[in-house]
DNA sequence: ACCTGAACACCGTTCAAGT
DNA sequence: ACCTGAACACCGTTCAAGT
């Protein structure tokens, strides 16, 4: 595509080949995992990009797991938390810009499917995640959700959040996805009024709504339930 | 163990080595996942126990998630759905009866690890599966939660439930859980009250409760979150 | 201390060839 | 139509040996 690079004199064509340290793998994790996808972030793959064989990267990680949470942290930091100051007015009350945090947070798990299964088991704890949990407590809080239930909620909401980002990016295969719908709707339209009497009566309802319609009502019931369930006593 | 079993005659010691058919591959997946845990139920390892090699299983299925799928919808026959007809008196109200289907439904998916996150990226739709969403949607009937979001609310109660197994099972091995729980309360403990003041003022609320108490609460919050969220008009 | 080659013990999936 | 051997293209992780 560009044919008048000039011919390596050497042959270490890679632009200062990334130091083996922590930082460097990471780094280099990252730059594969946006060209590749997170399946080709292996162990093998990262010490073949890094030109060196995959035992050498157990001095720095202990496990594929500790590269892929690395790069998790790493994304956190693209989430959108601007609506937690409420700038730009006109953003809707403090349920609103929680919802517009919490869909950017998804958005984010989307676009990079895989990573979605990581965040559910992985637990962040880099900055980025702290920021992003920080955001929404202070969300909660103008809207005088008590402290315990808000510390409590924040929980449910990415976790919410983060399965459907999961149960999603498998599912972006086209033809699966159509098959699997089907499957689901024939499941549904399929159930006898007579054994499954509450399936029948619900049945448009339960297949009803965009993504985008069922995410954002997702978003405020959760957020309601957390605003109106009160903590055991301790 | 059972040292008087007669030596065998031919050197076909399994029991009727079962036929090659669908419902005999997921048969022979379902004993080994038993015996030895989803990661064991591959297709080399399957066709093994099939005598034959992994090449003759697709006959029969399209890839190794359908058998994964398989041994999902059986499983969910093993959840406790009694509470739903309130059987055995002072269950409680209904909310409290739909908490412990939803807790046995954790449990199944908690005892086989894996098996959680199969459950949120396939969609099960086989019958066991519709019978749990007949007894969820009869318990949000029975506390007149309008049908439009019953019918999503009961979505929302699943992944939640699912998500919850998902997360907890790979955290069960003993020493990464402690280090990882230590890290996140570091994390928590570790936040200045100038940069995180929210997660500073709750940093004990955050770490709080057994995972009985969170669950129960979780649950209870989800279930008020449907019965108060209206949908969006059509 | 850091790095490596080589090995161990596996994977999913395809395909040409046989019965 | 069904079944198979063999191959292709990979995995994670360990360890003895080197520098």
């Amino acid at each position: 595509m560009t044919p008048r690079t000039p011919a390596p004199r050497s042959r270490r064509e890679r632009p200062a080949k990334p130091a083996l340290t922590y930082e460097g793998i990471v780094e280099t994790a990252v730059r594969l995992m946006e060209a590749e996808g997170l399946q080709r972030v292996t162990m093998r793959r990262l010490a073949q990009e890094l030109d060196t064989g995959p035992a050498s990267l157990y001095v720095y990680v202990a496990n594929t797991a500790e590269p892929h949470a690395a790069i998790l942290d790493e994304l956190l930091g693209s989430v959108d938390l601007s609506p937690t100051a409420g700038e730009g007015d006109g953003d809707g009350d403090w349920r609103d810009r929680l919802t517009q945090v919490l869909i950017s947070y998804t958005r984010v798990l989307l676009e990079n499917s895989a990573l979605a299964h990581s965040a559910l088991v992985a637990r962040p704890s880099g900055s980025n995640n702290l920021a992003l949990v920080e955001a929404i407590l202070t969300l909660l809080h103008e809207g005088r959700v008590p402290g315990p239930q808000a510390a409590w909620g924040v929980d449910v909401l990415l976790q919410t959040a983060t399965a459907t980002a999961a149960e999603h990016s498998t599912r972006a295969h086209a033809v699966d996805s159509a098959d699997e719908h089907n499957a689901l709707v024939t499941a549904v339209r399929g159930a006898s009024p007579g054994t499954h009497p509450r399936i029948a009566a619900l049945a448009d309802d339960l297949v009803s709504g965009t993504p985008e319609q069922r995410l954002t009502w997702i978003f405020h019931s959760v957020i309601n339930g957390t605003l109106t369930t009160e903590r055991p006593a301790p």
